[in-house]
DNA sequence: GCACTAGTTTACGTTAACGTAAACTTCTCC
DNA sequence: GGAGAAGTTTACGTTAACGTAAACTAGTGC
């Protein structure tokens, strides 16, 4: 039987599929994150579109702005001419390091949680 | 010779510090995230203020907003009764499963960052 | 033909997290 | 005793990221 991979989507489907508002997904187009068709009115998003949301929606659970993940669409379509793509790889290492500075914060807040945890179950015993 | 350990900070010192403004450390005072002392007129604030200032802007690196920060200096000091403790246990918890889901995010994004620098790096040579 | 359901545009409202400006006090240094 | 430097209060301003409401259109089921 034949695949059937899903290669459009409706604002709704997309809404549903990450949970967000259908007012949320036309803001991220407004500021130029997604660029779905036209079929009449009605927009239609392509795998690229998705994606792209899929990366919004990942930096918003990091703390990044819009403008940080607009970035990181950028990424993933190198359009660009040299000067850009040199821009674009000094981008990719502030994210790195961004990133590694995350994972410190995130190794000692759970090491804290830990001890906050132990604290509580003391204090119950 | 007698190790001098600072046990108490001006506005100044902690805007330095951390690199913030004073307006900012105002702030977190009004939001009741801070509760320095007063000599006079002036703000002068002790260890448990810098620590909580240290949590704060750790947790704005992850992306947290200043009422989760609040429940993480919560964390610190459990002056609670049994009910309270529970409820924080929760936070606790809760707080970790965010953690974890970022370490999975920072994963995902590190990988996707390698794949876009090689492109960057294909489309130059 | 009519009630749903899903989509659309337009536009004003809201919240968090500070920035910015003005006007004042207190201390120190020369 | 005057000029900085660091502190203070009060208050209005700003930006990002949507929420919310109103009024409209287009297909679908019975």
């Amino acid at each position: 039987m034949a695949m059937k991979k899903k290669t459009s989507w409706s604002i709704g489907d997309l809404a549903r599929e990450f949970d967000v508002t259908t007012r949320t997904i036309r803001f991220y187009e407004d500021e130029g994150l997604l660029q779905p068709e036209r079929r009449g009115q009605t927009r239609v998003y392509s795998a690229a579109d998705r994606t792209a949301l899929k990366l919004i929606l990942r930096g918003k659970r990091l703390g990044f702005s819009l403008a940080e993940s607009r970035q990181l669409i950028q990424m993933y379509n190198p359009d660009a001419n040299r000067a850009q793509l040199e821009a674009l790889l000094g981008k990719i290492h502030e994210r790195r390091a961004q990133l590694t500075q995350q994972l410190r914060d995130i190794e000692v807040m759970q090491l804290e949680l830990d001890e906050a945890e132990q604290r509580c179950l003391d204090f119950l015993k």
